[in-house]
DNA sequence: GTCCAGGGATTCA
DNA sequence: TGAATCCATGGA
């Protein structure tokens, strides 16, 4: 096992960790564990920044990457609009950070999402990784891999379906089937435009606009992507369109104009926004 | 545009 | 404690 202290300023990891970008982080006596790749990972955080621990971790570069721990988050948030709302919601959470993700756990993970609430979806994901993904040697609570594509092309819809998943298996298990027979190659999407990757993704049954947008933004850091769920759209009609009622092509547009050129970000800040005060205040 | 597809967590009475 | 509602939706 090894140890080693990242000087991070300005991350608040806790709040990353549970916004629901990712669905692998389990918060045990204060510190987060977690799986990236084929790695186990514990994280926590004091003073001094952000202290991992990890059994051969060599360089950490693949933990750096991750967690984003050299991007200019200041510099993130200096492009975002200057009204009232947005300076709320980065004041409400100061040091909210956007993961990279790996693009194939990310897919699966959103195409699963898809009308559940975030425990649910932590829930199906696990359960998939204990049955079909590999358990890592060396981690000192049983963790797994999340499974290949081609793990879960050669198991039947039924197998999926028992992981309750409900109609999104068959989804889940043609988007495997496609990527395992080559039909779409998810690291090609890292050089092509936003609106080619996009519709690339498209491609998948089980995948919108929507989910495409997540996978986009969390896992290729399309900064333009720009997610639009019940929350956002909420968040939208209440903050910027509370006197009209704006139709959907005016809301897209609006997203994709409005919010800069760190729009993604922008809306994970919004999203955050929602669901912690208005949300609470709402109910 | 409308309806439907699991099922668990959460809220409400 | 039992019912109602909600849920980072997409497809027919």
């Amino acid at each position: 096992m090894e140890e080693r202290l990242f000087p991070v300023r300005n991350y608040a990891l806790a709040e990353t960790l549970r916004s629901g970008q990712a669905f692998r982080w389990r918060e045990v006596a204060g510190r987060w564990e977690g799986v990236i790749s084929e790695r186990w990972v514990r994280l926590s955080q004091n003073a001094g920044g952000i202290l991992a621990y990890a059994p051969s971790p060599g360089d950490w570069v693949w933990l750096v990457d991750y967690l984003q721990i050299e991007a200019d988050l200041d510099g993130v948030l200096s492009t975002f609009p200057k009204d009232e709302h947005m300076q709320r919601a980065i004041h409400e959470c100061p040091g909210l950070r956007l993961l990279k993700q790996e693009p194939w756990e990310t897919l699966a993970s959103f195409i699963l999402s898809s009308t559940k609430q975030i425990v649910q979806i932590q829930q199906i994901v696990q359960l998939v990784c204990e049955r079909f993904g590999s358990t890592i040697p060396g981690s000192p609570s049983k963790a797994y891999t999340f499974p290949t594509a081609h793990r879960l092309a050669e198991l039947t819809e039924h197998d999926l379906r028992c992981c309750k998943m409900g109609f999104r298996a068959p989804y889940l298990h043609k988007t495997a089937r496609m990527i395992d027979e080559g039909a779409v190659d998810l690291e090609a999407l890292r050089c092509q435009s936003l609106e080619e990757a996009r519709a690339e993704l498209m491609r998948f049954p089980g995948v919108g606009r929507k989910i495409a947008d997540c996978v986009l933004l969390f896992a290729y850091h399309f900064e333009k992507a720009f997610p639009v769920d019940v929350w956002i759209l909420k968040a939208l009609r209440m903050l910027y369109f509370s006197k009209r009622k704006p139709t959907p092509q005016r809301l897209l547009n609006f997203t994709q104009t409005y919010f800069g050129p760190n729009a993604g970000y922008a809306q994970q800040y919004l999203f955050h926004y929602m669901r912690t005060r208005i949300g609470r205040e709402k109910r």
